[in-house]
RNA sequence: CGGGGCGUAGCGCAGUCUGGUAGCGCAUCUGCUUUGGGAGCAGAGGGUCGGAGGUUCGAAUCCUCUCGCCCCGACCA
């Protein structure tokens, strides 16, 4: 049979690979782990910003910018965070260039009095403003948002996973109480769950990170985890609550109503172009990507079956009628995104195209369809009969009149397919450490699921020892998921009375 | 940074062992035919064989160095 696509998911990796290339999604860039973002690509982040934007304003956050470079000192003030990043800095040590021997080179004479860091992360320097920006508990709480392009360098890349340079959104509040800035955590992170399983239709599940996953310099840290198809779990967003840590090392103080001077607590939270890799993995077939209505660039392509004939002129006229249609219906809460391609390219080629990118509703439109008022279409969650591609036909104001619905459909089954492979593929049965051994043992390549098990949730050089013994297994803890049973088994590792449920698998 | 694999046309690959002046499929361009579905035929364009140096009359091929990509490990919100 012939597929979108030269490799299948049997050789996962490989298959992700042509996905991201095949899609138009992204490309590896002269530097190295940077990539160029290309049209479509950075269409999917134009949607999550774009949907993600609004939650977050609605949730009462206001938009800012900073620096790119951070002084070095900065960092130096909170040990566990430059602990946490000193190792993959970008460091930028000479403002000028000189032609020294006939190369180009940093001007000696042109170095940086303190050198300055590309931002990995912004705690340090958004801290910074804090302590000037808040004086007083009538200035509390301090709700910032900013999308910014951040840099670490990474031993090892994946286009989208992990790159060097990436895109995201960092939240950073300030609040007066721990009570309220742990209220702040937990609300972003139900946005993200919400956005994550709403707009990208991949179902996650949200909990606390172990302590030794726990972000540089924080008391707790949340996550979203997603179940990718070769059964991998990715980290899709992040919520921290830093308590007074990062207030104490940057002196944000405010004085409370009984004029008494306090540190305040603090937040961050974070998601990033990662989340595209996630609806690659999360939804991608052998015929490349499918895109969730709710993030895709275009919803509905229309391929008129352009025959280079004077008759061409009058079936783009009738494209065009449905084009304008469609853009007046709504899905999502905005007008559908709709793509008439009237490029010079030989109407299967474009169809395949659309095919590999994963345009939700792909619209075909042929002489005979004009002829009869109607337009043929594929949906591209369910592409194929067994080998055969499955094909409609409607009548152009019927496609028109029930598209809009048929795009909430499409986004309805891509979720209920992500979520039923995360809901099917959790063990709660194995309770020993030997059990795991044998469930994750052997063919390397093979599908494993994630294991949810009680554990006593020990911590230092205990949680040290489990963390190398899962290491010897590719395993990794993931979270405790917030929505815990009333009651525990024994610790899987420890035997001890467990205290809560953790979530255990392989990860990217 | 350690182990393994790989860099040859936009994509997928052969050629490398055994040195002789670069090829296949798809894509692209042109023409004719075709026209309800990834069309057929004929022709064409496109590669300093990742880069640098060396050996040689001659290097994609042998040697040295180097850069990048992939897998595993280390590392990693």
């Amino acid at each position: 049979m012939q597929r979108a696509l030269s490799v299948t998911r049997e050789a996962f990796p490989d298959w992700y690979q042509a996905v991201v290339r095949e899609a138009d999604l992204a490309e590896a860039s002269p530097v190295r782990g940077c990539m160029v973002i290309k049209p479509w690509g950075y269409g999917v982040w134009e949607r999550i910003q774009q949907v993600l934007d609004r939650r977050i304003k609605e949730t009462g956050h206001e938009n800012a910018y900073f620096p790119l470079f951070i002084p070095l000192s900065f960092f130096a003030k909170e040990a566990e965070h430059v602990a946490g990043f000193a190792k993959e800095m970008a460091v930028v040590t000479h403002h000028r260039l000189k032609m020294i021997d006939g190369k180009l080179q940093p001007d000696p004479e042109a170095k940086l009095e303190e050198p300055l860091i590309v931002r990995p992360t912004s705690e340090t320097i958004i801290g910074d403003a804090f302590s000037r920006w808040v004086k007083s508990h009538r200035d509390l709480p301090v709700l910032i948002n900013q999308w910014a392009n951040i840099v670490r360098w990474e031993m090892r890349t994946r286009l989208f996973l992990r790159t060097a340079e990436f895109l995201w959104q960092e939240g950073h509040t300030a609040h007066a109480t721990g009570e309220e800035a742990r209220e702040e955590t937990m609300k972003m992170l139900q946005v993200y769950r919400e956005f994550s399983e709403g707009t990208l239709a991949m179902p996650v599940i949200a909990g606390e990170k172990s302590a030794n996953e726990r972000f540089p310099g924080a008391v707790a840290t949340y996550s979203i985890e997603a179940m990718m198809q070769d059964g991998k779990a990715l980290q899709a967003g992040t919520s921290h609550y830093l308590g007074q840590h990062f207030a104490e090392a940057q002196n944000i103080r405010f004085q409370n109503d009984a004029g008494e001077l306090q540190f305040c607590h603090t937040t961050s939270w974070g998601v990033s172009t990662r989340l595209i890799g996630g609806v690659i993995m999360t939804h991608g077939d052998d015929d490349g990507l499918r895109l969730p209505p709710a993030c895709a660039p275009q919803q509905i392509v229309i391929v008129p079956m352009l025959r280079d004939k004077p008759e061409d002129a009058a079936l783009l006229e009738y494209c065009d009628v449905l084009a304008k249609a469609l853009r007046e219906k709504i899905a999502f809460g905005e007008p559908l995104r709709v793509l008439l391609d009237k490029k010079a390219q030989k109407s299967a080629e474009k169809r395949w195209n659309w095919v590999r990118r994963g345009a939700p509703l792909i619209v075909e439109v042929g002489g005979r369809d004009m002829a009869g008022g109607t337009v043929t279409y594929m949906r591209r969650d369910v592409l194929r009969d067994g080998d055969k591609v499955k094909s409609h036909n409607a009548p152009r104001e019927q496609f028109a009149a029930e598209a809009a619905g048929l795009l909430v459909e499409i986004q309805n089954a891509l979720f209920a397919e992500a979520k039923a492979r995360l809901a099917s593929n959790i063990r709660t049965d194995i309770t020993s450490f030997d059990g795991l051994v044998e469930y994750f043992k052997g063919d390397e390549d093979g599908f494993k699921g994630w294991v949810k098990a009680s554990w006593a949730r020990p911590e230092g050089a205990e949680l040290e020892t489990i963390d190398e013994k899962l290491k010897g297994l590719k395993l990794t803890l993931r979270n405790a998921p917030l929505d815990q049973p009333a009651a525990h088994g024994p610790c899987i590792f420890t035997g001890r009375p467990g205290v809560e449920e953790i979530l255990i698998a392989r990860a990217y």
